[in-house]
DNA sequence: TCATATTCTGACTGACCGGTCACTTTATGG
DNA sequence: CCATAAAGTGACCGGTCAGTCAGAATATGA
C-alpha cells in the first residue's frame, strides 16, 4: 500500500474523486430545483453512480450531502476574507473594502450554484426545528463572521469605521453584498447558461460606497 | 338574501371568516415547517376543518394557499409603506426614515410568523422554474418596492438622499430591514413563545444610521 | 489462478402526502 | 315539515421518494 506525497494512497485518492464528482452533481441539482425538489435517483444518475453508492460515501443520505456542499461553501468564504484582507499594505480602507466586495461578487459569480443553495436553502436551515442541524449551521455561520469580524475590529481600532459590535457589521456586510447580488440574477430563467453578469467594478464600487458613506447626501463623497 | 352595509351576505361573511381562520392555521404551520414540511392534513386538522372543505376554499390546493398569504403580506407591507411616508410635514429626512424603519421592525414583530415564510420560502419561489409562479412574484415585489421608491426619489429630489436608481435603493433598504431582523431571530427555537424581542427605538436608530450615513468614520455623524 | 474482501448496484419497500369524490350533514325556503 | 341545494368530510388513490439490501461486479494479494 504505497502513499503518494499527500500521504494518501491511490484508493483514498480514487475516492475523494468520486465523493466530489457525486458532490458537483448534487450542487448542480440542489441549485436547479432547491433541496426538496431533488431527489437521490437524480442525483445518482448525474453523478454516474447508482443511487446505494451515494449511501457508501454519505451515509447520513441526503442531509450530509447537504451539509458537505455547504461546508466547501463556508470554507470557501473564508479563504476569500484572509485572502481580502490579509496582505493590506497601508492602502486606503475604502480600496481594501471594495476589493472585497469585489472578490464576493467575483466568488459567487464563479460558484454560482453554491450562491443559489445559500439562497434557497440557508434560511430554511438556520430556522429548521432540527437542533443538532441548527447547531452545525451557528457553528458554521459564526466561523465566517468571525473570521470578518477580526480585520473589522482592526479597522476600527485604526479609526477607519465607526465603534461597534464587529460581527454586527461583518453580518451587515454579507446581507448587503447577497442581497445586491441576487438583484442581478434574471428573474425568470435558472435556466440560462451563465446567470450572472460578469461582476463589474462598477457595482463592487457603489456598494463600497453604499456600506461605507450611506445614501444621505449630507456628507456626499465622490458620487458622480 | 339581505346584505350589510358592507355589500356582504351573511353567507359570504362566514365563507370569509372561515377562509381567514383556514389562512391563520397555515401561516402557523408554514412559519413552522416551512412550505414543504407542512401537510394539508396538519392544515385541515388545525383550522378544524375536513381536509376536503380546504379545496372548497383553496381550488388550487397548497399552492394557492401559500400564495394567499403572500398576498397578505404584500399588502401589510404597501400599506405599511404609505402609512410611513403619507405624512410627513417636513419633518427632518432622518426622522421620517427612522420612523419607516421601526415602523417595518414592529410590523415583523407583530407578525412574526408572515416574516417566517418570507424568509424561508420567498427565493425558493423566485428562483423557481414554475414561470407562474415566478411572474407572480416578480408582480408583487415590484408592487412594493414601487410603492417604495415613490417616497425615495422625491427624497432624492428635495436633495435628501443622493441620485441612484430608486428601486435599487428600495431593495436595499429591504435587504437591510429584513437581514437586521434576521440577526435579532434566536437561532435555535423557533418553538418559543414570543421569538422576537419587542423592537427597540435603540435598533431602529442605528440602522437608520447605518443606511443613511454608512460606517465609515470619516464624516461620522452624531454617532455616541 | 483463485479465494476473499471490497465496492457497486438498482429493484424493492414502506412511509408519506396532495388531491379526489361518494357520501353525510347542514342550510334554505316554500 | 319536507324537498332540495349547498357545504363539509375523511377514507381512499396514485404517485413519489429516501433509504435498504441481497446479490453482482470488481479489486486484492497470496
Amino acid at each position: 500500500m504505497n502513499t503518494t506525497e499527500n500521504g494518501l494512497s491511490r484508493r483514498e485518492r480514487e475516492r475523494l474523486t468520486r465523493q466530489s464528482a457525486m458532490l458537483s452533481a448534487a450542487t448542480e441539482l440542489f441549485a436547479e430545483k432547491g433541496y426538496a425538489g431533488a431527489t437521490l435517483d437524480e442525483i445518482a444518475l448525474r453523478a454516474e453512480f447508482g443511487k446505494g453508492t451515494l449511501y457508501n460515501y454519505f451515509p447520513g443520505g441526503k442531509k450530509q450531502i447537504l451539509l458537505a456542499i455547504f461546508d466547501q461553501l463556508y470554507d470557501g468564504l473564508c479563504a476569500l476574507i484572509e485572502d481580502s484582507f490579509g496582505t493590506e499594505e497601508n492602502e486606503p480602507f475604502r480600496d481594501t473594502m471594495e476589493a472585497f466586495v469585489s472578490n464576493c461578487f467575483q466568488f459567487f459569480y464563479e460558484q454560482f450554484n453554491l450562491f443559489m443553495i445559500l439562497v434557497k436553502e440557508a434560511e430554511q436551515l438556520i430556522f429548521s426545528d432540527d437542533q443538532e442541524r441548527v447547531a452545525y449551521f451557528v457553528q458554521q455561520q459564526n466561523r465566517v463572521l468571525q473570521t470578518l469580524a477580526g480585520p473589522l475590529r482592526e479597522a476600527m481600532n485604526r479609526g477607519d469605521i465607526r465603534e461597534m459590535p464587529p460581527e454586527l457589521l461583518a453580518n451587515m456586510l454579507f446581507v448587503n453584498i447577497k442581497g445586491y447580488q441576487m438583484r442581478r440574477c434574471p428573474r425568470n430563467l435558472t435556466q440560462s447558461k451563465k446567470p450572472l453578469e460578469n461582476p463589474s467594478k462598477e457595482q463592487a464600487g457603489f456598494l463600497t460606497d453604499f456600506i461605507l458613506y450611506g445614501v444621505s447626501s449630507d456628507n456626499a463623497v465622490e458620487v458622480t
